[in-house]
RNA sequence: GCGUCGGUGGUCUAGGGGUAUGACUUGGGCCUUCCAAGCCUACUGCCCGGGUUCAAAUCCCGGUCGACGCACCA
């Protein structure tokens, strides 16, 4: 076990997911596309028990209220968000110097390189937003409806809950803060989208929007409960710190109690779930590389194998940039009538924004590569996939210890009681019982269950555990506290 | 998007102008009282389209997918 790390391959990961079925190229079958992924029954599995531990996260654990969304918004939506500035503008580069330009009034395909005066070959569309429409268009008047039916696939989640702020903040009785989480697809067109998981075209991403007091920033109820936790920070400018979250809102490192309570919570989630901490760091988003609407953004950056060290996780202070675009453009009021302790009077102000934005894929990917080991078991080698209990897609495996039939039918009546109390279990009675074992391993069970003939007689059953490959006898009765305990 | 290299059963692979090698996996059977054992048996393949040729998995062109580099990544 010690050396295993060490033994992992590169790629290995990747096609694991693909031949077991957690994730299988897309459209396969019609030669594929670029940056499309589906998910495999493992595999949704899988992933639903990440989104499961996030809503009970956030949901739960803050107190949270989820909304579902649409995935398709008309333009306007874009045009207040800011996301649609740059669409239908080119990308050019420079054949001789490399050089990447945006084309615009100045700049055009037909000029030179404005640095070195070599040619210019089209790079693509800046935006990365897919257009679609809303309704049928027809007739005399089709030109002026296909305007007004211009409609996009939203780049993030994050719009359909800034777009429903007024109705959200009364059904929270005019109080801040409010937490509002959404779990969904987004879309972008990337050019180049590459990496499997790392970089697709259509993906899931899990986002809180955090609604505060610009005034209360610096008071999160919650902080001391988080303040003693030491990170790996790497800030924007200068070199990466071990710091304890107090330490690093004192300091200004990290801008104020909500977003650095928000970080740590970020750690704290991605643990849960079982990402190793010694593979996590949070990394400053230089003033160059921020988005359009952040004012500070920290990555949750994970360390993988294969890829180096990737953003799975980004935490934003979006300041009060949503709202106060969409009230600009709408017309309608975005503020909030509230009043803050210590303050004299009542002020209508527009709440500012921090945001917990989780790539699930990615996650996705994380955790897979960083839950596979591959061990030397006597002659053999193991691949394990160690996924913490309450993630791994199947919780149990029962098997017959010998092909006989009142040992089957046994083992499927067990798979049955455990179906009925809500414990995910499969049969498998083919090969020979160390190759069922090794099937289960490689796809994360934690728990094989084997029938033998003195289950016939005392009603236990032999339990062995995936990482130790240890063996207890349990009765058929105690299987499910058995598997809840550990 | 550009460039380089590549694509052979589910996976990995040998070969390479005359429809293809081996291993593993998988299904069935025998054997087997706990960690990929053994034996028998079965299924499954040359990325797509066009061209050259008597004949293309093989050569040529285009596309597509993938890896890597550049660029992009709200």
């Amino acid at each position: 076990m010690s050396s295993a790390k060490e033994d992992r391959k590169e790629g290995e990961v990747v096609e694991l997911a693909r031949r077991r079925g957690f994730l299988w190229p897309a459209f396969e079958i019609y030669g594929g596309a670029a940056g499309f992924y589906d998910y495999g029954p493992l595999g949704a599995l899988l992933k639903r028990h990440i989104e499961t531990e996030w809503r009970r996260f956030y949901g739960i654990g803050e107190g949270f209220y989820e909304i579902e969304a649409t995935t398709i918004a008309p333009k306007d939506v874009f045009e207040a968000s800011g996301h649609l500035k740059s669409f239908a503008d080119l990308a050019v580069v420079c054949k001789n110097c490399k050089s990447f330009f945006r084309v615009d009034d100045e700049l055009n395909i037909n000029k030179k390189c404005p640095g070195c005066g070599g040619e210019l070959v089209e790079a693509g569309e800046l935006n990365l937003m897919f257009q679609t429409r809303i309704g049928v268009s027809k007739g005399e008047s089709a030109e002026r409806d296909q305007k007004k039916s211009e409609g996009y696939l939203r780049p993030e989640t994050a719009q359909g809950i800034f777009i429903n702020f007024q109705r959200l903040i009364r059904f929270n009785r005019d109080k801040l803060p409010l937490g509002v989480i959404q779990i969904g697809k987004a879309y972008r067109n990337e050019i180049s989208p590459r990496k499997s998981l790392i970089r697709l075209r259509e993906f899931t991403m899990a986002e809180a929007e955090v609604f505060v007091d610009p005034r209360e920033k610096n008071r999160h109820p919650k902080f001391d409960t988080v303040k003693d936790i030491v990170m790996k920070l790497v800030p924007g400018e200068g070199a990466e710190v071990e710091k304890s979250l107090e330490e690093a809102v004192r300091s200004g490192l990290i801008a104020n109690e909500y977003l650095g309570y928000h970080v740590v919570k970020v750690g704290e989630f991605l643990e849960r779930i079982g990402i190793p901490k010694d593979r996590l760091q949070f990394r400053q988003h230089r003033k160059d590389e921020m988005a359009h609407y952040a004012r500070d953004c920290w990555d949750a950056e994970f360390l993988s194998d294969r890829y180096g060290w990737m953003e799975i996780v980004g935490v934003a202070d979006r300041g009060d940039y949503d709202l106060s675009v969409h009230a600009a453009f709408s017309k309608v009021d975005m503020s909030v009538h509230t009043e803050v302790e210590g303050e004299a009077a009542a002020e209508k102000v527009v709440p500012h924004v921090i945001e917990p934005s989780f790539g699930i894929d990615r996650i996705f990917y994380a955790l897979l590569e960083s839950s596979l080991y591959n061990e030397q078991v006597g002659k053999e080698k193991r691949k394990v996939l160690r996924f913490k209990s309450e993630i791994a897609p199947i919780k149990a495996a029962v098997f017959p210890l010998l092909n006989r039939d009142v040992l089957k039918e046994k083992a499927k009546a067990v798979v049955q009681i455990l179906r009925d109390e809500s414990v995910f279990a499969e049969y498998d009675g083919s090969g020979s019982i160390g190759r069922r074992y090794r099937r289960q391993d490689e796809i994360g069970t934690p728990y094989c269950i084997t029938i033998d003939y003195e289950t016939l007689e005392d009603g236990a059953v032999t339990i062995r555990e995936r990482d130790t490959m240890k063996q207890v006898r349990v009765p058929i009765a105690d299987i499910k506290g058995f598997i809840a305990e550990k």
